[in-house]
DNA sequence: CCGAAACTGGAGCGCTCGCTCAGGTAGTTT
DNA sequence: AAACTACCTGAGCGAGCGCTCCAGTTTCGG
């Protein structure tokens, strides 16, 4: 029988989850505190430490599953055309709460790990998209992420740039 | 007559911005206070506030002065050889740091300034040095300075990317 | 219906933060 | 040398921080 207190609280803890992936995203990770966390998630200050061993491991575990996303999204793309579609589809604001997890996973070498299955990821996808011109498709893809992120990026344009060789 | 007073005051406040920088690569944007880069430069606390309106305005002068520099960097680079080598030599805490100033101003419309002069140097670069391919260049420059902040990037890799059409 | 377990939330501790300010020090001028 | 002024600084304020603690509430199994 499933447990309904255990249930609510999953309810909270997940709450708690997407509040810190807003935080991030509208005002970076040096915004999220406990307190603030809280407040965007309509929950009293103690619940953020209930459900969290710290405001660490909030922010990890956001970065995690905000990886695991990106990745699983990467992983199903069929074609150059579609990958195309989906860096032109992609919200700025997220892009940069995405980056600012990136930053913190590249400063801190518990959280290597992540980076690394980026990397992969992405490499995987050139390679199978591209398989003889991996390198570049690879490189080009993070560098319409980071254009992606600010200015925005077409469809037109990331599909020209991702077709390097016609 | 040069006043020795402000002479001394100039190279202060020199000390402080290159302090700031290195406080970013070591620990990140959120690590300046006025204490931390006090400590660093070995001045005072008090100082930080006497030579910058704010901390804000120590952290932006550092932002737009790196930019400065790494912009009349790549105008000189005079090859793709030389750009793939350039990118080699990079500094992957270095990059970290540059990664950090980026996000800060990507978040910041004041400093959208900053991120334009940035883009705009790349696409002239890689107009000027592969007008036949310039956009899949200045992406996969992009993502070539993405990747050689955590992993490193050597220079053969970094040209055979660079080098789309070969 | 009752004890246990999961959950809730407010108070408050020790700490660092950005910033202000009154006053001291040292280089320049007369 | 005295007056002036630009430069410099330690002390301290109010605020927000992470985190602990514990008394209260809800929901469960037996």
């Amino acid at each position: 029988m499933p447990d309904g207190r255990r249930a609510k609280g999953a309810v909270r803890r997940r709450a708690l989850l997407e509040a810190t992936l807003r935080v991030v995203g509208r005002d970076g990770v040096a915004a999220v505190s406990q307190r603030t966390v809280a407040a965007e998630a309509d929950v009293p200050p103690s619940a953020v430490l209930y459900y969290f061993a710290s405001v660490d491991d909030l922010l990890v575990t956001t970065l995690r599953e905000v990886n695991d996303r990106y990745c699983a999204e990467l992983a199903e793309l069929p074609s150059v055309e579609a990958l195309a579609a989906h860096v032109a589809a992609l919200d700025p604001a997220a892009l940069v709460a995405e980056y600012e997890l990136w930053l913190l996973a590249a400063r801190r070498p518990d959280l290597r790990s992540e980076l690394t299955r980026w990397d992969a990821t992405v490499d995987a996808l050139a390679a199978r998209l591209a398989p003889d011109r991996a390198e570049t498709v690879a490189a080009a893809l993070n560098g319409l992420y980071l254009r992606a992120a600010t200015t925005g990026v077409d469809a037109e344009a990331a599909l020209r740039v991702l077709r390097t060789q016609d």
